[in-house]
RNA sequence: GCCGCCGUGGCUCAGUGGUAGAGCGCACCCUUGGUAAGGGUGAGGUCGAGAGUUCAAUUCUCUCCGGCGGCACCA
C-alpha cells in the first residue's frame, strides 16, 4: 500500500499509479508524455471537471481531457466567454459583467451597460480578445469565503455578480478565477492560460436579454460568439450557418413563389397558388388519415360572442391573446383562438349516450391569436393559423385506448412525411391546476399506461402540463438536427364541465365526458415551414404542388409538349409546360431554382420516339424514357409516397 | 412586449442635405438553341408612414408601422 503522502490514481484503462499527494493534473500528464501535457485541457477527477493546476490530494479516478475530446469544446467556449468579458471590461470599464456560459456552437456573455454595443464594436473587441490570448495570461483559481466575494464584487461595482453570490448557499466556498487583472466568479474549470484557448472564435450577434430571464428585471446586452478548436472547425461552422440560411423557409417561400407577408396583415399569410396547393395537399393528406381513423370533420364559426369565452374561461385566461371586435349594436365578439369551445358546443347538441363515445370531432378551423409582435417569425409563428385539430370526447376508461390510437396515427403520419426521429415528452401536473389530485392521478396513469403499452420512450417534462390536464408533446427532429414540437395530446377535465357537456352512461346517469385535445402537425402554417426547411425546399413528389414541368427545346416541339402535358394531366399529375422563348439551359435553371421535382426535356429525338428526357431535381444527369413508362414511374412514386 | 439593427422599382442591393442607380425579373425584338443565365431595346420608384430641423430632406431628429436577430411569451 502507499503511505499518507502518496495517492493512488486510477486511469480510464484501469491502470493505477502512485503519486505524491498534491500533484496536479498537468504534472500527471507531463509524467505520461510531454505531448499529452501540451494537448491537455483539464482533468476529470472522479468525473468532476478540474483545472489542470489544481492539486489532487486524495486517491482518485483521473482522466486527462485533451483538445480532441468533446468536452474540450465546452471549456474553450466558456474560456472564450471569459476572454470576451475581460476584453469588454478593458475597453469599456463602465460595463458590468453578469453571466457568460458556453452554449451550443459557442457562448454568450450578458453585460450591463448604458450605452448599447453595436456590431461596429465587434472588430475592436475581437482584436482585444486576440491580444489577451497572445498575452498568455494564467487563469488561476482562488477560493474565497462567501462574504469576501460579495464584498469584493460590491467594492468594484459589480452588483450583478454580488447578487449572484448572495443567492448561493452561504456555507459554500466561492471559486474565483483570475486572468490578468480580470477577476470573475466562476465554477470552472478553465484552461491554464489564455493562450491555450486559441483564436478560433468570432463574435456573431447582439441581442437583448433580461437579467435572470425575467422580463421585469433589467435588460442586459448579450453578445453571442462562436468558438472552436481550430480555424478549420470555425470555418466549417460558418459554412453550416450559411447552409441553414439557404434553407430558411421565408427565403424558399419567395424563391418557390409559395407565399408572402405584408405590412397590413402582420403574422398572416398570403398564400400564392403553388403555396396554397401545397397547403391543400397537406390538408388532404391529413383528412384522408383521420377519416380512416374514425374522426368526423366539422366546421364551426370564427367569430363568437364574448359570453361563450367567459364561460369557457378564455376571456379570463387568454384575453390578451384574443382579437376582439365590436359591432354597431355594441355586441362584443372575439375571433376564436382555439376550436375547443366550439367543439364542446357541437358535442352538446342533442343528447349523447355512452354509446356515442368516443366521439372524435376534427376541424381545420382558422384560429386567430394576438401573438406578441416580437414572437412573429415567418410561417413558424403567425397570428392566423389552421391546426389539424380534433377533440375526442370519451369516458375515463377510454383515455388509454384513445391515446394509443392517436400515437399510432401520429407515427404513421410522421413516417409518411419523412420524420423518423420522434421524441415524446410527458408533461405532468403543474403547480397551478384545476381538478382534484385523484383526477390527476387517473389522467396521468392513463396517459402513462398508454405510452407504456405502446412501448414508447418518453422524457418527463415536469410540471409543464396544461392547467386542465397532463399532456404529451411530440418533437420531431429535422434534417439539420433541430427539434420541433408539433404534435400534442392533452387531457382536459375542465372545459367539458365548464361548458356543461354531458352524456348518459349505462346506468342512465349523467356524466361529464373527458376531452382529448390533439393535433399531429400542429399548425399547418408552421408545419409547412418546418417541412420546407427539413427538405431544403425539395418537396416530395406526392406533396408537390407542381410535379412536372415540360420543357421543349425549340418552338417546333411545342405541339408535342402540349400532348405530353395532356397525358400527364390525365394521369393526375400536376404539370405545366414552359414554352417560353428561352434556351433549355435557362429553363433548367429556372425550374431547378423553383424546386420543381421533375423536368421533362423534349427534343426532336424524344418526339420521334414518343419519349421524354427526365431530369430529377437535384440530379445532374437525365434519363430518356418512353413517355408511358415515365408517367407510370411518377404515378407509382406518388402512390407509394416515394417509398419503394 | 423588451433590447439592438434594418426598411430605396416585383426581387437582391448600391447611393446622396439640392427629389435616384445597378443586376435579375417584366414587355417587345433578334436568336430556334440538347440539360443550371444567348443578345438588343424599353417600361417601371412621391426612397415604409407622419411630424420636426433646414432656403432645401430619400439622406439629419422624433413618433408610428413593418421586418430581422435575440430575450420574454407560446394558453
Amino acid at each position: 500500500m502507499h503511505n499518507t503522502n502518496e495517492i493512488e490514481v486510477t486511469f480510464p484503462d484501469k491502470s493505477q499509479r502512485s503519486y505524491p499527494s498534491g500533484i496536479t493534473g498537468l504534472e500527471i500528464a507531463q509524467g505520461i508524455s510531454p505531448g499529452l501535457a501540451k494537448k491537455a485541457m483539464f482533468v476529470l477527477v472522479n468525473d468532476q471537471q478540474w483545472d489542470l493546476t489544481r492539486a489532487i490530494e486524495e486517491d482518485a479516478k483521473v482522466e486527462i481531457i485533451t483538445r480532441d475530446h468533446k468536452l474540450a469544446l465546452e471549456i474553450i467556449r466558456h474560456d472564450t466567454a471569459h476572454i470576451l468579458a475581460e476584453a469588454v471590461k478593458e475597453l469599456y470599464p463602465e460595463t458590468q459583467v453578469t453571466i457568460g456560459p458556453a452554449i451550443e456552437n459557442g457562448f454568450y456573455y450578458d453585460f450591463y451597460r448604458e450605452k448599447p454595443f453595436t456590431p461596429e464594436d465587434f472588430p475592436i473587441i475581437e482584436k482585444r480578445m486576440a491580444e489577451i490570448v497572445d498575452r498568455d495570461e494564467n487563469l488561476t483559481r482562488h477560493v474565497w469565503s462567501h462574504d469576501k466575494a460579495i464584498d469584493y464584487f460590491e467594492s468594484i461595482g459589480e452588483t450583478f455578480k454580488a447578487e449572484l453570490i448572495r443567492d448561493l448557499p452561504g456555507s459554500e466556498e466561492i471559486s474565483i478565477y483570475q486572468q490578468g487583472d480580470f477577476i470573475d466568479l466562476c465554477r470552472g474549470p478553465h484552461l491554464p492560460s489564455t493562450k491555450k484557448v486559441g483564436k478560433s472564435f468570432k463574435l456573431m450577434k447582439l441581442a437583448g436579454a433580461y437579467w435572470r430571464g425575467d422580463s421585469t428585471k433589467p435588460q442586459l446586452q448579450r453578445i453571442y460568439g462562436t468558438a472552436w478548436r481550430d480555424d478549420k472547425e470555425l470555418k466549417n461552422h460558418l459554412k453550416c450557418l450559411e447552409e441553414a440560411e439557404k434553407r430558411d423557409h421565408r427565403k424558399l417561400g419567395q424563391q418557390m413563389d409559395l407565399f408572402h407577408f405584408q405590412e397590413e396583415a402582420p403574422g398572416s399569410v398570403f398564400w400564392h397558388p403553388r403555396g396554397w396547393s401545397l397547403y391543400l395537399n397537406f390538408q388532404k393528406f391529413i383528412r384522408e388519415k383521420i377519416s380512416k381513423n374514425g374522426y368526423s370533420e366539422i366546421n364551426t364559426p370564427q367569430l363568437l360572442d364574448r359570453k361563450l369565452w367567459e364561460k369557457s374561461g378564455h376571456w379570463e385566461k387568454y384575453h390578451e391573446n384574443m382579437f376582439v371586435t365590436q359591432t354597431e349594436d355594441e355586441r362584443v365578439f372575439a375571433l376564436k383562438p382555439m376550436n375547443c369551445p366550439c367543439h364542446v358546443e357541437m358535442f352538446k347538441k342533442g343528447i349523447k349516450s355512452y354509446r356515442d363515445l368516443p366521439l372524435r370531432l376534427a376541424e381545420f378551423g382558422c384560429c386567430h391569436r394576438y401573438e406578441p409582435s416580437g414572437a412573429l417569425h415567418g410561417l413558424m409563428r403567425v397570428r392566423a393559423m389552421v391546426q389539424d385539430d380534433a377533440h375526442i370526447f370519451c369516458t375515463p376508461e377510454q383515455i388509454k385506448s384513445e391515446t394509443a390510437r392517436f400515437c399510432t396515427l401520429l407515427f404513421d403520419v410522421y413516417k409518411d412525411l419523412g420524420f423518423h426521429d420522434v421524441k415524446i415528452k410527458f408533461a405532468d401536473r403543474p403547480e397551478k391546476r384545476a381538478g382534484s389530485d385523484a383526477t390527476w392521478d387517473q389522467a396521468e396513469q392513463a396517459l402513462k399506461g398508454a405510452i407504456d403499452s405502446l412501448d414508447l420512450d418518453y422524457d418527463l417534462n415536469e410540471a409543464d402540463g396544461a392547467f386542465y390536464g397532463p399532456k404529451l408533446e411530440f418533437y420531431i427532429r429535422d434534417a439539420i438536427g433541430r427539434s420541433w414540437q408539433c404534435g400534442t395530446l392533452q387531457l382536459d377535465f375542465v372545459l367539458p364541465e365548464r361548458l356543461g357537456a354531458k352524456y348518459i352512461d349505462q346506468n342512465g346517469d349523467q356524466k361529464i365526458p373527458v376531452m382529448l385535445h390533439r393535433a399531429i402537425l400542429g399548425s399547418l402554417e408552421r408545419f409547412i415551414g418546418v417541412f420546407l426547411e427539413h427538405n431544403a425546399g425539395h418537396i416530395p413528389l406526392w406533396l408537390s404542388p407542381l410535379q412536372v414541368v415540360v420543357a421543349p427545346i425549340t418552338k417546333n416541339l411545342n405541339n408535342y409538349a402540349q400532348i405530353v402535358v395532356e397525358k400527364l394531366r390525365k394521369s393526375g399529375i400536376e404539370c405545366d409546360h414552359d414554352l417560353s422563348n428561352e434556351k433549355i439551359n435557362y429553363k433548367i435553371r429556372e425550374h431547378s431554382n423553383k424546386k420543381i421535382p421533375y423536368i421533362f426535356v423534349l427534343g426532336p429525338r424524344e418526339e420521334k420516339n414518343k419519349q421524354v428526357s427526365v431530369r430529377k431535381l437535384g440530379q445532374q444527369s437525365s434519363e430518356t424514357l418512353d413517355l408511358d413508362l415515365a408517367i407510370d414511374k411518377l404515378v407509382d412514386e406518388i402512390k407509394t409516397k416515394g417509398k419503394i
